[in-house]
Parts: C-alpha cells; structure tokens; sequence
DNA sequence: TCTGGGGTCCTAGGACCC
DNA sequence: TCTGGGGTCCTAGGACCC
C-alpha cells in the first residue's frame, strides 16, 4: 500500500499553527517579493481569490474582506514540514519526501481497516504539529494522488481516502477530470479531450497499444499507474541535485550595474552554501537577467550566460569570480533589470571529483575552512548572513518587499509566542 | 508602483566520431 | 553522374510538478 500525505493549504496552516484565532477566516500568503497569492485558505478560495493572482490587484479586494495576508516564510514551512515528515514516518517502513508539503508513505505490512488507519495518522500529525493533511492510500503514487484529493474535497472521509478494490478505483477515476491527474498538464488536457477523453477513466480504459499510439513513454507509465500497476519509482534517499538555483524579482527595477553585481553575488553566496550543504561541487554555472516581461511598452532584454569553472568547486569565492564573468556577458547598459539569478548547471559529487594537479592543496584546505566557518556561524537562525563576502552588502534582503512576514516562531528563541494568563 | 521560485524528465536536432 | 550508416553526447525547449 502507497500513502499520499499532502498538507491542507500548507503555507496558510503554518501560520494558523501560531496565529490560531486565523482558523476559519481568509488567509493569503504570497510569493516572493509580496508578488502573487500562492496559498490560500478555503475561506479565501470562497472569496474568489485564486492562487497565482498578483497581489496589487487583489490587495483592495483583499483588505475589503478582512483577508489575513502573510509574506512567504518558508524559513519556518520548512522547519514545519520536517516536523510533519517526522511524524508521517513514525507510521510506515519508508517514507519519500515529495515536497514541502507531500511525503508519500509505504507499507509493507497489512492494517485491517485501511480508512481507520489512515485517520489515525491524521489525527496524530493535526495532534503532533497542528497542520492539518488529507491522505490518500492506494497501489499506486498516482491513485494515492487521486484518492488523496478527495480526502481533501469531501469531509465525510475525515482525511482519509483508500482505493483498495477495483470498484473503488473505477468509481473514483470516473469522477476524477482528466486535468485533475497527477502528470496531466494545462498543455494536454485538452488534447486528450480532443480525443474525447474526459475523465481518468476513459483514459485508463484506453487499449494499450491505442495509449502507445497517442502518448509518449510518461503517458504509457500514467496508463499503467491508473490501472493499479505501480511503475513509478521510490525516492527514499532523496537523489543527489542536479541544478541548484537562487534567482529573484527586484521591488524595482535595476539599473546601476553595481547594484546588479551585488545581487549576484549574494545570489551565488546562496547557491554556494546549499552546494556545499550537499557536498557537491560545482563545474559549471550560468547567470541570468532579464528586464520586466509585463511592461510591454519598454525594450525587453532576457539574456543567460554560462561559464566553466576551470576546476569544479564549491568555494564562495571562486564562485562569485565566474558568475560575475557570466554576468559581464550577459549585462548590457540601458536597460531596467527586473529580475536575475544564478544557477549551478553541473553539481558533481564533491568527493568524485579528480584533483587538478596544479592546485595548491594547502591553500585550498584553508578555504575549505574559511567555507566550513562561515556556514557554521551563519547557520543560527539569529546569525543570519552575518559574514558574507565584502561584494554583497545583501541586497536579497534589501531589495526585495516582505512587508507582511511572520516571526520564526520554531527556529529563533526571540521569536517564539508570547502566552498571556488571565485568572 | 505593484505580476514567484525551484526543480525534473523527455525529445528533437546538431556536432562529432568511426 | 555518383554523396552511408550508426552511434554518442550535448543543448535547448517544452511539459510537468510543487
């Protein structure tokens, strides 16, 4: 048996955990940069707010209706997560960490009552950490999406939906639209409705050969997880990254071509540190720029260059050299820079990589130390970027607008919640 | 004024090799 | 006049996911 665990508007239940009297009032929390709606309450859902909506047009819309509006803290969906995932395990062999805020389960034993189950790991994860998830039990990843979301959709599952018998499976797959299928995307929904394939069940009671025909091998592989034969793999050990990426929109646009070297660097600080918390090392990186793509009346510009490293590494400061390399490629004067990131393209495993011959071990040992130091210091959530190279002077947080950030309340002892007792 | 960020996989086509 | 066949690697773009 597969288990989909997915967290109920995770973003939003993060910050209801610590601001309770927000359960069952609209909530929003945005995107970067205070830019659009990414999660929502239902409460706002029923407002009309949609995911995705950019929040100056919602913004008054929003305050006429007492939404509760968060800038993203993902500083602490995160910490919450590792909690919820903490939890999840305690019930099953193995458990694959899809998301932030999906972890499919796996089971090897056989509980009895497979519902009653299910509903007891919800209760204990609401118990263990206030966030509340739907699940979805069934053969295969795919049908646990299905029967997750209507654990989701209808409360009279109480959380828990299992798909254990062909009938199930049918009745549930006729009542799932074909858009509504985990792998099936805006691009080919409607062409499979132009093959007048509108619900999962038509499509799973497809002939074989007729699926070859019409998909490629994903499409094959959904056909076969919809039927209940599981065929997408188990990610246990999470696999090694392939592309580490740090890019942000600027509250304004950019135009001083320091300034835009300043961010860089501090995005290449970024990526540096997650690479060497992963033990890669870099061989390549790639830097980008692009001016804002809705202001159609201006000249647009969109460029992205790469650059080698001579020797792969994960040293801030050789880093920071060739992604401001890249960036003298990529920039051009005149125009307003609205955007722009980094990415290592080519993380190799750090203990993989065959030593240059003529690279001064000695001195490479003691930047390896000066990295090792520096992540130390600044891995305390009340130390944040307190060392950083002189080049940064950390516009991310200069340039971007949060104007609505909760506190970290799980991570930094000054922020935890205050708790008035009245007799 | 204000429109997110970070990933993966698949496929087609070009470069290159023998 | 006549211009092969087969393979790999790399990259860009598309589609999808959260």
């Amino acid at each position: 048996m597969i288990g989909l665990a997915d967290c109920n508007n995770f973003f939003v239940s993060c910050e209801r955990v610590f601001r309770p009297e927000l359960v069952a009032r609209p909530v929003i929390v945005l995107s970067n940069n205070d830019g659009c709606a990414v999660a929502l309450s239902n409460e706002a859902k029923a407002l009309g707010f949609k995911r995705g909506d950019p929040y100056f047009k919602i913004k008054d819309q929003a305050e006429a209706n007492g939404v509760y509006v968060f800038s993203g803290n993902h500083r602490l969906y995160e910490d919450m997560s590792g909690r919820v995932m903490t939890t999840l395990r305690s019930f099953c062999e193995e458990i694959e960490i899809y998301s932030v805020d999906e972890g499919f389960m796996f089971f090897s034993d056989s509980f009895g009552d497979w519902a009653d189950f299910g509903r007891q790991i919800v209760r204990t994860v609401m118990r263990n950490t206030g966030i509340p998830i739907s699940l979805g039990l069934s053969s295969t990843k795919t049908l646990a999406k299905v029967a997750a979301r209507f654990a989701k959709k209808y409360p009279a599952y109480r959380g828990a939906c299992v798909i254990d018998s062909d009938d199930k499976r049918r009745k549930a797959l006729e009542l799932t639209l074909i858009n509504d299928i985990w792998g099936v995307g805006r691009r080919n929904a409607p062409k499979l409705r132009r093959q007048g394939i509108t619900t999962a069940l038509q499509l799973a009671d497809l002939e074989e050969e007729r699926v070859k025909e019409l998909f490629n091998i994903v499409g094959h592989r959904m056909w076969k997880e919809l039927n209940g034969e599981s065929c997408i793999s188990r990610e246990i050990v999470p696999p090694q990254r392939k592309t580490i990426t740090c890019s942000r929109s600027f509250q304004a646009d950019i135009y001083d071509y320091e300034e835009l070297r300043k961010a860089i660097a501090d995005f290449t600080a970024t990526v540096g540190r997650r690479i060497r918390g992963q033990h890669l090392v870099a061989e390549a990186l790639e830097v980008f720029v692009a001016t804002n793509r809705f202001h159609t009346s201006g000249p647009q510009y969109f460029n992205a260059v790469a650059q080698r490293l001579s020797d792969p590494t994960d040293d801030t400061v050789e880093l920071v050299k060739a992604a401001m390399k890249a960036l003298e490629g990529a920039y051009r004067p005149g125009y307003g820079y609205k955007k722009a990131g980094v990415t290592i393209t080519r993380c190799i495993d750090r203990d993989a990589v065959t030593n240059n011959l003529f690279v001064d071990t000695e001195e490479r040992e003691r930047r390896r130390r000066l990295m090792a130091a520096m992540d130390r210091i600044n891995a305390s959530p009340a130390n944040r970027n307190a060392l950083h190279l002189a080049s940064i002077d950390s516009p991310l947080t200069r340039l971007t607008r949060r104007e609505h950030e909760s506190r970290l309340f799980t991570t930094l002892l000054s922020d935890i919640i205050e708790i008035n007792l009245r007799e």
